[in-house]
RNA sequence: GGUCGCGUAGCUCAGCUGGAUAGAGCAUCUGCCUUCUAAGCAGACGGUCGAAGGUUCGAAUCCUUCCGCGAUCACCA
């Protein structure tokens, strides 16, 4: 989406800036650098509230009859102040509802309002999801595509071009794993023989080939084996070391049951991410990068960015950084990862020369590997090494510790999912809500709100947070959820489908004189909406995006308990509240476009 | 042990570059469906912001030390 050029409503804050600056320097004749402002509490009067304090640098005095003194000034020269006072060395400043009207004429038919202008500092890349291809998605992935899918989104709304891209780690002794437990135990099964998703067989054999493993030490340990050694060289590990090293020769039958397999788990991935909502613009495969980054490492020793050892492998010193020697190739020149790395991300913008900034999304358990790659970059001399980020979140752990895909310990992204979709119905079924529906929209909304609830639930934390999920404990309903949400953008919906019935819109150009205080506080959270994104998007943070729409929802329910909207007498008002209905419906719809959200009609 | 992150109500979380009496939801308890969808609204209860120092007119927020939890420090990825 390219956000169209426009004039932004001037902002109050903007307007008080210069004049607060302008009432010091005419009443004492001192610049001011800068003002600080902050909401007003709900407990005193006013829309917006000087703080004084800081001003005391500049100006000698008592603080509140500064205050008062700048608030006669404000209320004598700006004709959107109507009113104020001076409650310690806070000026609070009542702002006139005429202010709040005209911002919301100017609003109301902004489609994409909240939006940014594209600006022309380049593409950014994020990188999110990349899993191995030996096992199915879990929740700890889901976290990982619900954080990256979101902040692309609304890396896009505050004005980036954004790419969408994973990397998928589809070769490795991992793979080879599943590969030949496969071949060993598999007897020639595949989805179509089993009924299996994909990924889930493929899964199932490298649980597989973990039980064989282990069997395998015990036997040599009780024939006295030590056991580190057994780890080492029980045969069956020594056998998927051999399938590696025949997949790196090339070998024909491995190459092609490598294929066979990846297949499957791919058709698999591809129906989780369907379901989850989330998508790429370009894709990289590991198979196809391992091998690059060699000769960056070589231009590197050559700029004296890197050195070699006796032995021959390549190390960079970053000791004077406070951080260690790294390897960046080893002694018989094969790449480690992080020589993959590097060669990845100068691929990417090889491919796509827009690209000035990247985004990984990746666990917080490889903070040291990417603050170290980000510090090749930048001896490598790359200018977009400066806008490179690791968007790095905390694991989800469950009551019982670490998610360990070999011993099942994990929470399937498929079943989650389910379960989900399955609770919403459970929840409708006890409410009596919407029986006219058929099973297949029943079926599409209760999956909307399923995946609302989890969704939400993740996104709402702050990423670098680590959750504990509780599979016993459902997520919740209520409160501060997503169904909530949801369930006042359907009230909307149903009131303007009366109002249209109606004919509540069309009352002509006359808008109102006056607000009422629930009124008014809705149009100042939408006057939130453009600097909430471009807040969430300088954080990488859809949690503020969140905490926004809760907030928004939460004061338009107030609003909507307290105000009668399609019962309003005046024709003139009743227009006006149900066009501010409609925006903020707009609005919620909006922002749970960036969480990767869906609303509905009805529920 | 070195480095990094986290620690706010019984539980889950907000709290922006320091600003007024630290806010929500869940849970518990009270009210509100003959008025636009009660997955809602209004209210009660609940906190030495991990601890101690420091900077400041002012600290949950910044600095130092300590405690607790987690991650990381591989010629693994």
């Amino acid at each position: 989406m390219q956000p169209y050029i426009r004039e932004e409503p001037m902002g109050i804050e903007t307007i008080l800036e210069a004049k607060v600056k302008e009432a010091v320097a005419e009443l004492f004749s001192v610049e001011l650098p800068q003002v600080e402002f902050q909401p007003t509490r709900k407990d005193f009067e006013g829309d917006i509230t000087v703080v004084v304090f800081p001003m005391l640098r500049y100006v000698k005095g008592n603080p509140a009859q500064i205050g008062e003194q700048i608030g006669a000034y404000l209320k004598d020269q700006v004709q959107a102040v109507s009113g104020y006072n001076v409650i310690k060395g806070f000026l609070n400043i009542v702002i006139d509802d005429s202010f709040y009207i005209d911002f919301f004429g100017q609003i109301q038919d902004v489609a994409d309002y909240g939006y940014a202008a594209s600006n022309d500092s380049g593409a950014v890349m994020v990188e999110y999801s990349s899993p191995n291809t030996n096992k199915p998605l879990h929740l700890g992935h889901i976290r990982n595509n619900l954080l990256g899918y979101s902040v692309s989104e609304i890396l896009k709304a505050s004005g980036n071009k954004v790419y969408k891209t994973q990397i998928i780690n589809d070769r490795g002794i991992h793979i080879c794993k599943s590969m030949l437990a496969w071949k060993r135990f598999g007897n020639g099964e595949t989805p179509e023989s089993t009924g299996l998703k994909g990924d889930k067989l493929v899964g199932n054999y490298y649980v597989a080939f973990d039980k064989a493993y282990k069997e395998e030490i015990a036997a040599m340990v009780a024939q006295g084996v030590d056991k580190e050694v057994a780890e080492k060289e029980a045969p069956i590990l020594l056998e998927a070391q051999e399938m590696l090293r025949k997949w790196e020769a090339g070998d024909d039958e491995v190459v092609a049951l490598w294929k066979k397999m990846n297949g499957w788990v791919y058709e698999g991935f591809e129906e989780t991410y369907k379901n989850l909502g989330v998508d790429f613009d370009t894709l990289y495969y590991e198979s196809d990068t391992y091998l690059l980054g060699k000769d960056v490492v070589a231009q590197g020793l050559e700029k004296g960015v890197f050195y070699r050892k006796e032995d021959g492998s390549v190390w960079i010193d970053l000791t004077d950084e406070g951080l260690d020697e790294k390897i960046v190739l080893r002694s018989d020149g094969t790449a480690v990862y992080m020589t993959q790395d590097i060669g990845t991300a100068i691929q990417r913008v090889k491919d796509h020369p827009d690209v000035n900034g990247m985004v990984y999304t990746v666990g917080n358990e490889q903070d040291y590997h990417f603050k170290v790659l980000f510090l090749i970059l930048k001896k490598l001399g790359f200018s977009w090494s400066e806008k490179l980020h690791h968007l790095s979140y905390g694991m989800v752990d469950l009551p019982s510790g670490k998610m360990k895909s070999r011993e099942g310990t994990v929470v399937d992204a498929d079943d989650l999912m389910q379960e989900m979709a399955q609770t919403a119905a459970d929840i409708a079924a006890e409410l009596g809500k919407l029986e006219d529906y058929s099973e297949a929209q029943k079926r599409e909304l209760y999956k909307m709100i399923g995946l609302g609830a989890l969704k939400y639930y993740i996104l709402k934390v702050d990423p670098k947070k680590r959750i504990l999920f509780d599979p016993e404990e459902s997520v919740d309903f209520q409160g501060n959820t997503g169904p909530f949400i949801q369930y006042t953008y359907a009230r909307i919906q149903s009131i303007l489908r009366k109002a249209e019935e109606t004919g509540a819109f069309d009352e002509g150009p006359a808008s109102v004189t006056e607000l009422h205080p629930k009124e008014k506080e809705l149009i100042k959270q939408l006057q939130l909406y453009p600097e909430t994104i471009q807040l969430a998007a300088e954080n990488y943070s859809p949690a503020l995006i969140a905490n926004y729409t809760y907030d928004l929802v939460k004061e338009f329910n107030s609003f909507y308990q307290q105000v009668s909207i399609l019962g309003e007498a005046d024709r003139t008002k009743k227009a006006f509240r149900v066009k501010l209905a409609k925006k903020v419906g707009e609005v919620i719809a909006s922002a749970f476009k960036l969480l990767g959200i869906g609303v509905p009609e009805r529920m």
